[in-house]
DNA sequence: TTGTAATTACGAAAATCTTCGTATATATTT
DNA sequence: AAATATATACGAAGATTTTCGTAATTACAA
């Protein structure tokens, strides 16, 4: 179950806003490129074939809903780049991910405490 | 610059064992799955044009050499994971990262220093 | 030097992904 | 009810990626 790119958009926008039809969807996505509505319903009618959503017909304009969560989802891309990108490296992808940029006094907390957690083991 | 899927078999390959014949090449990637040899020459002609590899043509089996060093490449990819698939949430990444599998000692050491590091900022 | 083996060059088929036009159906408005 | 607007269905064109067959070239061996 690997979403392309276009899906990982289409999933993206439903996490965040939760169910939305065909034209909603497609107002979100235009604000970040130039896309068709069809294009769009195309999209989604394939992704649904593919189980990637559901939807409601009950009303005229569907509803569409994802039936993937974004933890597995993420969790499935990121085992596929360690194994891809990084040959399996776990800690330097870590450290790539933490090396680039500004991370937080939280993140930096909430990083520490899971360490600790995994060192007790 | 942003390989494809069959791009990154292949840079990962030159990565780990040094500039490679296409014979090589095509022999260590048959250990993963099969592929024709004229697939793997074809690959690697069309990343040639496109500059993810020169070659040396010296010889009569002409040797390639990846332009791209591992490191930019990761980062690159793992940014546009970030922003693609975990919206931007560079912790939840790391989490991720970190909450799947077993980290090592040494990772874990490593890690801590890092974090040291970023938290005397 | 003639034949055999190995390599590169070339082109195009196959597979996948993305985009959208057109037709059809359903609702809304005048 | 007729005209207009909005939605879904369907098919196919376009773009990209992957695969490999065939031809041409180069080395090697008989």
């Amino acid at each position: 179950m690997k979403p392309t790119e276009s899906e990982l958009e289409i999933l993206q926008l439903l996490w965040e806003h939760g169910p939305l039809t065909v034209r909603a969807l497609n107002d979100k996505l235009n604000k970040q490129r130039r896309v068709g509505y069809t294009t769009s319903l195309k999209m989604m009618q394939i992704m649904t074939e593919k189980g990637m959503l559901t939807r409601d017909t009950s009303l005229r304009s569907h509803v569409y809903v994802p039936t993937l969560q974004p933890a597995s989802v993420q969790s499935n891309i990121l085992d596929h780049v360690l194994k891809t990108v990084f040959m399996g490296d776990r800690s330097k992808l870590v450290l790539q991910a933490l090396g680039n940029q500004h991370v937080s006094h939280e993140e930096l907390s909430e990083l520490k405490a899971l360490i600790q957690k995994m060192e007790e083991k």
